[in-house]
DNA sequence: CGCATGTCAGGCGAACTGATATAC
DNA sequence: CGTATATCAGTTGGCCTGACATGC
């Protein structure tokens, strides 16, 4: 019989949440000091990058920062309750809302992200920019092939 | 002056989060299936792997699951209550609670052991064996290397 | 006495499911 | 008509801070 407890493997999803988490503790507290969680900062952030393009619908908002439908629309809520967003009916198809930054939410982006490149800048000093770029690139790899072999099981599934 | 959205570097935060998403999208099932959630799944696991030996402290199980203390007695109280954990006052030091698995713990373990082991080796045969154990060294690493700094800017802050 | 440990109390943002309006 | 999009309603588990009881 097969012993409990006989991982031979380490946990990966832990390793990774621990990883996330030690990166995060040096920015959470800048994040905190304006107001920001976790999450309405990845919001903002994928915001940020496309509000110059005129915005995002919700589903793709949702996708990019990786938080659900639901969910979203509570934050975006209250991010529109303290200026750093906006939502507008799309003009084309009246089903989509339109999301963008405010010139405040904008402002606070810059202002993080000056703190946040640092912290790159000290990371790439002390692990090295080849390892960091190898950990993006596996990281990379890793998704998409998880995405992949998650594909072929829906396909299996529907078959 | 700065323009705002001028990230030069990858999300590493959101990156560690998806991959860690990715993996969990083929364990969550298993686990669901068993009525347990992320968390509780960590607890358990934590705790198989040391109920042979008498048991843990809530404070060591809280450090190694990455849960903080009162989230984890409201967790414990679930699990005891769904008879997976029992709880014990240390013998030496009262103010301890030690926690172990019980019986139908170690055996939720055991079988959810299983399908996590075979999905390792699908991950082995698909990324590669080298690559997976670059990918560890590189997340040991940038752990280790970002609670080191984090001990440093606590340090400045002490004195 | 100070310190450590665990728990309680309470509020909160977010996960998640299911149902619903609206527009395509 | 069916599909897609976003939102609403509501429950839940966990995060988190602060206070507290207890034993060292």
């Amino acid at each position: 019989m097969p012993s409990p407890n006989c991982f031979t493997h380490r946990n990966l999803p832990l390793l990774l949440l621990q990883a996330r988490e030690a990166v995060m503790q040096h920015r959470r507290p800048s994040l905190r000091e304006h107001g920001l969680s976790d999450q309405q900062w990845r919001v903002l952030r994928v915001l940020a990058e496309h509000t110059a393009e005129g915005g995002l619908d919700t589903g793709r908002v949702a996708q990019q920062a990786f938080i659900l439908g639901p969910s979203l629309t509570g934050m975006l809520a209250r991010m529109e309750r303290d200026g750093l967003i906006t939502r507008q009916r799309s003009d084309e198809d009246a089903r989509r809302s339109v999301v963008s930054a405010t010139a405040a939410g904008l402002a606070l982006t810059d202002a993080l992200s000056q703190a946040i490149e640092a912290d790159y800048l000290d990371l790439e000093a002390h692990l090295g920019k080849a390892k960091l770029a190898q950990l993006y690139r596996l990281l990379d790899e890793l998704i998409a092939l998880q995405e992949e072999t998650c594909a072929e099981e829906s396909l299996e599934a529907s078959a």
